[in-house]
DNA sequence: ATGACGGTGTGGCACCGA
């Protein structure tokens, strides 16, 4: 089975771009990042008529994720339990495969702006509550993935410019730490159990020919728990719709599972 | 040091993202 993770930056205006997506790319799950969108505006029929269901947490303008599915998500919970929070950023359910069920955690993890903001705080506070929760989450169901938008490049190699770019947003110690704390779990990054171009990022930005020039960062991840690591055969970030006119700045990540 | 691009909601722009 094939699951996949892409923050879409307005549902509104990428679904036809989804919907393609999906019609090459026929993933078991996709967990989607950034709706933009109302729940009263989640576009079902379309993901319908393309033979998935879907779940979704949203709020107007911003945030907002789902999980498109072939099979039924169970088990729904919205956000983080014990952790009051206006934002929608994090769905979760539990999707059965022939080796048993699955339990999917889809996070749009703060951004967090500028490490001295208020918003950095809170970016840390809502990390320690998700790594928390997972903790729990983990000890309910082993086999586990953590996918979406992490919002944080895990290492130097994530980084289009990791010496000009340190301590500043997405690369600070502060985040790394979250990032490996997380790991520490029991989880595994998926992109790195296997061999990986140099350079291979995951977001560029609008501006100044970011993707043109490949000055990109690799936040967006699918971390496995140890349970499923070996059945894991394949991670790739697929560059290919941020190509297309009108992209998300960010691209999918598809793993592939022996399941 | 700043803004660049794109989306949203509003209102002739500001805010936010990464």
């Amino acid at each position: 089975m094939q699951i996949a993770t892409w923050n879409v930056n307005s549902l509104s205006v990428r679904l036809p771009q989804v919907l393609d997506w999906l019609a090459d790319n026929p993933v078991d799950l996709l967990a989607l990042q950034e709706l933009k969108l109302s729940d009263d505006k989640f576009p079902l029929e379309a993901f319908a008529q393309a033979g998935y269901q879907a779940a979704w947490f949203g709020q107007k303008t911003y945030n907002g994720v789902a999980l498109i599915s072939r099979s039924e998500p169970t088990d729904l919970v919205r956000n983080i339990p014990g952790y009051a929070d206006e934002q929608s950023r994090v769905i979760a359910a539990t999707i059965e495969t022939a080796q048993g069920p699955l339990r999917v955690v889809n996070g749009y993890f703060v951004n967090g702006q500028d490490p001295e903001s208020e918003k950095f705080v809170y970016k840390m506070q809502w990390l320690d509550a998700l790594r928390e929760w997972l903790r729990g989450e983990l000890a309910q169901h082993p086999r586990l993935v953590l996918l979406g938008d992490f919002n944080i490049a895990p290492e130097d190699r994530d980084s289009y410019d990791p010496e000009g770019l340190r301590e500043t947003i997405h690369h600070t110690s502060a985040e790394r730490r979250q990032f490996r704390e997380l790991l520490e779990l029991g989880l595994s990054d998926s992109y790195r159990m296997f061999e990986q171009p140099p350079k291979s990022y995951s977001w560029w930005d609008y501006r100044m020919l970011g993707f043109q020039k490949n000055r990109g960062l690799r936040i967006d991840h699918v971390l496995v728990s140890d349970a499923l690591k070996a059945q894991v055969k394949a991670c790739v970030i697929d560059r290919a719709p941020r190509k297309w006119p009108k992209p998300s700045d960010h691209a999918p990540v598809i793993v592939t599972l022996d399941l």
